[in-house]
DNA sequence: AGACTGTCAAGAGCACTGCTCACAATTGTT
DNA sequence: AACAATTGTGAGCAGTGCTCTTGACAGTCT
């Protein structure tokens, strides 16, 4: 009990200050789903736990790591959200393990719009994404790659549904084959999931941004095939 | 020269008062090219006119209508643009219709990040998008109706490569067949080019947004046959 | 020619924002 | 119980969108 007063000393107060710093990042949550991520306010969420605006500034240096702290958690509930769903289906049911992860992204975004304009939105001008949100918002695409590389393992895959990919374009994804290797997701999957991962958003955001005005009636039922379609890109079906 | 000295002095006022007008709008477009939509200063534009702020007013009611006056302006430049390049293309290179027209696409979000953050990125909370808005937006979809059209007249259409529809989709997507009808454009290549149309918008969104970091490298070589892995959806290659 | 009318720039002002700072109160630790 | 780090306070700065009154001006009508 020498050397360790410290650390303990150390946690009671970093205690009480986490726990206030939590509280900040949940009243401002909570306003983000009203206003929005342009119209929050650092002093309306001090005013939302009774305390003064610049007391706020204790805990987090600025509104732009506020931002920072709800784009991390946002990233992680999402992944959260998306990895149970996915996780609940049937390893062997690629196609079943595909439309969950697609439908659960869907279904957090409707759920959070806010949230969501926050993440695949437009970035917040002025500000650069810290290294901090790189990591979370990773899940999801790691749980697609998942997918991916067990429908290849699986031999299902329908190599005339997909062309090849140019060496060029091979050279080019190159910066996150230090994440999936080119054994685990060969190249034609690799171009072809993150062409459907980028249609996978891009749907949900048409939706959720209002592109879908006077074109799609019941975006549920659309969006179900839109998956279906999608995934053909890797050559899934 | 008795009843017409009414419109004569009108539009003296009125002339007058556009070209003010449209001098506001320029700056805005200026100062947005520079600071974004969410930073965009009604006084500012005002400073950068050598006006005050309250002359303004007298012209652009609000900040919410100037924005609306940028976005109707970056969706006529955006579809000017792309029908200038769609209609370079030979007619019967349906191919390379859509790949100029998805070029284009991607070119003038390149060079116009910020107005493609506010026709494609988060709606500006609050801000409800006006009728004036929705028909400039329609002429990129347009372009890609007709290529849509051609295409199936065209016979080239591998309808193998594209899974059927089922009625409920086709019951879905009856609000656009106002405007594009069944014969024109049939439920399977609707959908699917309703999705390829979604997936470009966000492929070029994730580029823009930086969704690409650490992912890919070379956007441009990756894109080219990212266009071409989309318009298979509607079974052409 | 003079009265009238509609238009417009100017500037003060309101309520709000992010953020800083000196000062006071609190509180965990010694 | 006393110390010192930590926290809360309120004033203040510079900026925002927007409203409103005031005064100047130009065109129209009698």
């Amino acid at each position: 009990m020498v050397n360790s007063s410290q650390p303990v000393h150390r946690t009671a107060r970093e205690r009480a200050r986490a726990e206030i710093t939590g509280e900040i990042v949940d009243a401002a949550r909570r306003q983000l789903a009203i206003v929005g991520a342009a119209a929050l306010s650092l002093r309306a969420v001090a005013r939302d736990l009774g305390m003064v605006s610049s007391a706020v500034y204790r805990y987090v240096p600025s509104r732009d790591v506020l931002l920072t702290l709800l784009i991390v958690d946002a990233y992680d509930v999402l992944g959260a959200e998306v990895e149970a769903a996915e996780a609940a289906i049937d390893r062997a049911d690629l196609l079943g393990r595909w439309i969950a992860t697609g439908t659960a992204v869907r279904g957090w975004g409707l759920a959070h719009p806010h949230d969501w304009a926050l993440i695949f939105g437009s970035p917040v001008p002025g500000y650069a994404a810290p290294q901090d949100t790189i990591r979370p918002a990773t899940r999801v695409p790691e749980v697609l790659c998942g997918i991916f590389a067990d429908a290849v393992t699986s031999g299902r895959l329908d190599t005339a549904l997909v062309g090849d990919v140019s060496a060029a374009v091979g050279r080019a994804m190159e910066p996150v084959r230090t994440v999936v290797p080119r054994d685990r997701v060969p190249d034609p999957v690799m171009a072809g999931g993150l062409t459907a991962w980028a249609g996978l958003v891009g749907a949900v955001s048409f939706e959720l941004f209002g592109h879908l005005h006077n074109v799609i009636d019941d975006h549920e039922t659309f969006f179900a095939e839109e998956l279906r379609r999608l995934i053909t890109l890797i050559g899934l079906r």
